[in-house]
Formats: structure tokens, C-alpha cells, sequence
DNA sequence: TCGTTTCGTGAGAGCGCTCCCAACACTACA
DNA sequence: TGTAGTGTTGGGAGCGCTCTCACGAAACGA
């Protein structure tokens, strides 16, 4: 019922020191089981939880890990990917105990203060980093090794922990699904090279195609910015161009690209093939249904739990990396169920 | 540089004791201007920053606030509400000193285990909670009032900080701009009455056609769970029941209705003119635009962290209720546009 | 029977900070 | 010269916890 009871109040009430008390709580041997029972009806009885302040102060562990997600990530709100991420997330901190705190800066100098503010402060155990950008100024100031630092994607720097989903080879696979397929003039609608998942998407599609003995034309490539209105910009410039299959490289940039094509009368698949990436659950319900390749959102983003709570404990020595694998959902978009009976061998 | 100073190292190192750094870092007063003056230039020098943990532990206050997602909220990937909120919530603490700790639920055991895990800690100043259900029973677990708490949303219990958008008004809004567009058969495609923004919605919507002289037809209603998916199912149960027009209680399922209308080859908004409620930017860029109820997100979450924050201060006494208001958009699903040379006069 | 080990326990110190109070100038007034 | 302020400073206590250490009691082998 009360509030503030302490250690020493449990032990008063028990008849014992706070030391004991402490014991019993901490599971700690060397406690006479009767004396065990006692301590904890009374913990029981008067609803008694410890103060994590204190403990941490002396520990200097405070079970709160910190997700950031830094500025500029305009496409939190459109893209599905965050939310799923941060899901993800959170899932795999509550079944490790850990409290998530979230940062998300609007802008440089909330960056900025970051570092004083939390980093130093001693609040957070370790740190999970997201969206990197190529030469990510967030990162040079964090990785210096302060603090536990996890990367969800690549990082560009080298000596940093990371957790990434297989980019390049999923976008490799989506190419030579296309060209598998038979088509030729096989388009990209790239995510921004600024990041890092970008470029590995474009060299792992690059990488695939030349596989099957293919290029990709410089006229047949055009960028967006993850964002649905990107990827519908993008294939209107690509359409005059005359791809007979696209892949983008984000399923919400696909379902912009679905949104141009119908609107200008080209049917999918008859006409094109689109393939995404990302296997959201909407991809499953465009029309048609999207052909994607699917990455495994809210497990990376418990793996970075993991790893992170590996360097926190020391079990794991950094650098550590993990990359998770993606897979080719063959849906409707692709035309593969059309070539089906000829191409099924491949 | 060096990780680990304390008050009594700097202190030291400017001859001066760790009372006299305490009250330069706190801005008190009585300090002598030279000596605060060297105490600052050591503190730049060494980069010396204060352990929270330390200073929380005696004076009371972490400065984390709380977000409570609770279970049950499928949504959450789908619909980009929550992202907008967490957005707004997020900016808001960021802007006030706070630091935000999320707790996303996957389940009632997760649920059961926050109460004492982070409330009676002492960890966490106050508490926002979201997404509040008829009869919470979080809420029931948590208003008693042993931290500070507001709740986004209404709340069907007494006693409690809340802020909330006027989803009754705007929801007869919407009624009375449909009705006043001459419409007849109007109907509803309802979010869940297990939530106070299902019912503050149906119950405005009602009363709106009310003062229209017009009333809700049983047949002209079908609910949803918020997703486009139930709006979809929700619209092809109403069509064999031909409404002249249609209001969905959220942007995401009127998309989804959309969708299931253009499938049916019925015109928006030559046959049907359909309405949303949220005011989402995918809601601008749907075919045709959507008309909606634009209701302030990420402010109303910024208000709930300056409404928790004065409670924690005490500068607020409780409960504290703010409703903030929401706008009617009018784009070209509802034939607004149409009809306006002949209805300009309402 | 007497060391010696083992177990169970409590007291003390200390984590880094804030707050309170006493001590010390130094000035101002009578 | 004495007394009362006023501004400035340092030390002590204490927030609630963990950890180390030492002490007494029980249990052991010699």
C-alpha cells in the first residue's frame, strides 16, 4: 500500500537487516530458507518493490536501453517500416527486462544534444542506432566507444556492432527473378544512395542482373526516397523509358509505382512487372498483389536487443555483426504465376 | 575526456568545494561571479555532466515520462496513427526536458507486469496512456492515482487527466456536411464501440443527421476495427444496401472502403460521396481525394506531455480535461466541388 | 576437547548527488 | 567598538541500495 518503503523497513517488518532482505531479492545464497519465506510474505503483503534508482546508482546498470532515430527520417510516418521496427524492439527489451527509452530528433541540434544529455548522464546501458545515413555524423559521435552501440543497417565506419538484413542479396534475387522471367529491359526504382541500404540494394540488383547477363540502363534507373509519392514520381519518369519490369526498392515506393502505371493505363503484370521490397502486410492486398522480397523487420530489431545486451554484459566482444536473411515472395505483380507452367523448372 | 567525474572532482581540480559546483550547475543563487566563472571553464574543459541517476535518486525526479501502448492495438502497424502520436509525444518531451520511455504491450501478462515493474519504481515521473478501451482495465489498475497521468483519449471512468480531439463534433460535422451536400440514405462505417472514440464518433454522427432531420438506418451501418481491411469488408456490406453517401470513422478505412467501391465499379463521388475522419496525408493523395476530419495529432500528443507535466510540477490540480478541436477538409470525395456553384450559400 | 571451516547474518562504507546549516568573511549601522 | 545583517562557502547528512567484511554459531575433523 504505502509508498516509499526501503529495504530497511521490509527488514524491520521481518525482523531482519536490509542486508538480508537485499539477499533475498537478489537471489543470492547463503539465506536460512525460513528466514528466505518470511522476507518474502512480507514483500508480499506490503507490495514492496525495490527502487531502481538507487540500485542503479550503486550498480551502474539501469536496464534502459535507448532506440534513436535520428533526423531526417521524413518517412517515419508514411513508411510502415518504423513501426514495425520499433515494435520489434520494444517486444524483445520487455522479455529482456530492459525499459526502451525513444529518441526521436526532429533536427540537428536535438541530435546534438544528445550526447551530453543521455550518453554521459549514465541513464542508458547501451544504445541502438537506426536509419543510418552514409557518413552518419550521429555515428562518428557515438561510436567512439562511450557506450554499448548497436547499428540496425550497415554502418560505412568499420569497428561498430550491427544487425542488417541480407540488402544485396535480396535485391541480387529480385533481379534474377525478373530475368528469370524473360524480361530485358528491367528497371530500378532505387531507395536514396545516401543510405546505406540504398546502395546495397542498387549493387546487389547491379550484381544480380549481371548474373543473367544483363545491365542496368542508366535510363532505367530512377531514385526515390522510400516514400509512396517518391515511387510514384519515379516510374512516371520511367514509363516513357519502356522497362517491361521494375523493381523497387521499397514496397511503399511499389505501391507508388502501381498508382502511376494504372493511371497511365499500363496494366501489371500483362504489360510490366513490379517487384518490391520490404514484404508489408499492405503489399498482400495491392493490386495486384505485390511480388516483394521480404525482410524480417521486427526480428532485426530484436536482435539488435540482443546484441546490444551481449556487449552490455560483456559477453560479446565488438565489433559484432549479423546479417538477417530476406526472402522472394512470388505474388501476382511479377507475372510469375502467368509464366507459371513454362518457367517452372527455373 | 575521462568518463567518471563527479562534483568533487571538478570541485577539486577549480579549488572549490562540491556544494559550490552543485549550486553553479543549478543556477543558484550566492555564488561569486569569479568563481563561477572558473567552475564553468573546468566543467567545459573536463566535460563534465552530472549523473542523472545520482541527482534523481535524492531530489525525486527522473524527468522520464511514461508511453503506454496497451495490447489489443493490431493497428499500430497499419494505421499511422500511432506514428504521428508517438511523433508528437516524443517531440514534446524532447522540447521539455523529458525523456520518453516507451511501453508497447503484446499481451495482458505484459500488461500486469508494468505496474510494479515501472510505476512502483520510482523510475518513471508520470505516465501518458493511449488508446484507451471501454472499461480499461490498465486504466482501472493505474488511476489510482499514485503518479501522474494522463490519458490521450476519453476515458469512461471519472478522476482522470485526459486530452482528446472532439471526435463527436467533428463526426456531426461530417453528417451535417453530407447531409447539407442532399445526401438521404447516409451511412456509417463505425469504429469499434469498444472505444471511446468508436462511440464519441457514432454518437456525433448520429446526432449531426439528427440535427438534419435525418437518422441513422440500421442497415446503413457496418463497423470496423480501424484497419482498411474492415473498411473494406465494412463497405461491401452497405453497398447492397445503396447509401447516397458514407462517413468511415477513420481515414484508413475509407481507404479501404474506397477501395472495395471502385471494385464494385460504383463512381466516388458521382454515385457515392464517402467521408474519413483523420486527416492523414495519405487521405490527400487518394483517387479521388479524400474529404475528411482533420484532427490534430501530434499536438494533441504534445499537450498530454504539458498537461503530465504540470501535474508532476503540481501547477495543475486534477483532473485536467482539454478537447482540441478538429477541422473539416473538404476535397473531392464527398462532390462537394460539384455541388458548390449551387450550394455556396450554406 | 580444541582449532578450523562453513554458514548465516548485520553493520559499515560508499555510489554521486542535493539540501540544510554552520562558519566565515565583510559591510553597515548605531 | 560592538552588533546585526548579508553574501559566500564548505561540511555533514542522507536519498535507497549493493557490496565487503567481520562476527557469532553451528558443524567438522583431529
Amino acid at each position: 500500500m504505502a509508498e516509499n518503503l526501503t529495504l530497511e523497513d521490509i527488514g524491520r517488518i521481518a525482523g531482519v537487516s536490509r542486508s538480508t532482505v537485499s539477499r533475498v531479492i537478489n537471489h543470492k545464497a547463503n539465506v536460512n530458507p525460513a528466514v528466505r519465506e518470511r522476507v518474502l510474505t512480507v514483500i508480499e503483503r506490503t507490495g514492496y518493490s525495490p527502487n531502481v534508482l538507487a540500485r542503479s546508482l550503486v550498480s551502474g546498470r539501469t536496464g534502459v536501453i535507448g532506440l534513436v532515430i535520428p533526423s531526417q527520417v521524413h518517412s517515419l510516418f508514411e513508411d510502415p517500416y518504423f513501426s514495425r521496427l520499433i515494435q520489434g524492439i520494444s517486444s524483445a527489451s520487455n522479455a529482456a527486462g530492459n525499459t526502451l527509452s525513444l529518441f526521436i530528433f526532429q533536427n540537428e541540434e536535438e541530435e546534438a544534444a544528445l550526447y551530453p544529455r543521455v550518453v554521459k548522464s549514465g541513464v542508458l546501458d547501451g544504445l541502438i542506432l537506426t536509419a543510418t545515413r552514409m557518413s552518419d555524423p550521429l555515428l562518428a559521435r557515438m561510436a567512439v566507444g562511450e557506450i554499448p552501440l548497436v547499428i540496425v543497417g550497415r554502418p560505412d565506419v568499420d569497428g561498430v556492432s550491427y544487425v542488417d538484413v541480407d540488402n544485396r542479396g535480396g535485391a541480387s534475387r529480385a533481379a534474377i527473378h525478373l530475368a528469370d522471367l524473360g524480361h530485358k529491359r528491367i528497371g530500378l526504382i532505387g531507395a536514396p544512395v545516401t543510405t546505406t541500404a540504398g546502395v546495397d540494394r542498387l549493387s546487389g540488383f547491379v550484381e544480380g542482373l549481371a548474373l543473367r547477363g544483363l545491365g542496368l540502363h542508366p535510363d532505367l534507373r530512377a531514385d526515390g526516397d522510400f516514400s509512396g509519392e517518391s515511387g510514384y514520381r519515379a516510374m512516371q519518369r520511367l514509363i516513357p523509358n519502356r522497362p517491361d519490369a521494375v523493381f523497387a526498392a521499397s514496397d511503399t515506393m511499389a505501391a507508388g509505382a502501381l498508382r502511376a502505371l494504372h493511371e497511365a493505363g499500363i496494366r501489371v503484370p500483362e504489360d510490366i512487372a513490379l517487384m518490391g521490397f520490404d514484404g508489408l502486410p499492405a503489399s498482400e492486398r495491392a493490386v495486384p498483389p505485390l511480388t516483394t522480397i521480404r525482410q524480417p523487420v521486427s526480428e532485426t530489431g530484436a536482435r539488435a536487443v540482443q546484441m546490444l545486451n551481449g556487449l552490455i554484459s560483456g559477453e560479446l566482444h565488438r565489433p559484432h555483426v549479423e546479417i538477417m536473411p530476406v526472402e522472394l515472395v512470388v505474388r501476382g505483380s511479377c507475372g510469375a504465376v502467368v509464366h507459371a507452367l513454362t518457367a517452372s523448372s527455373a
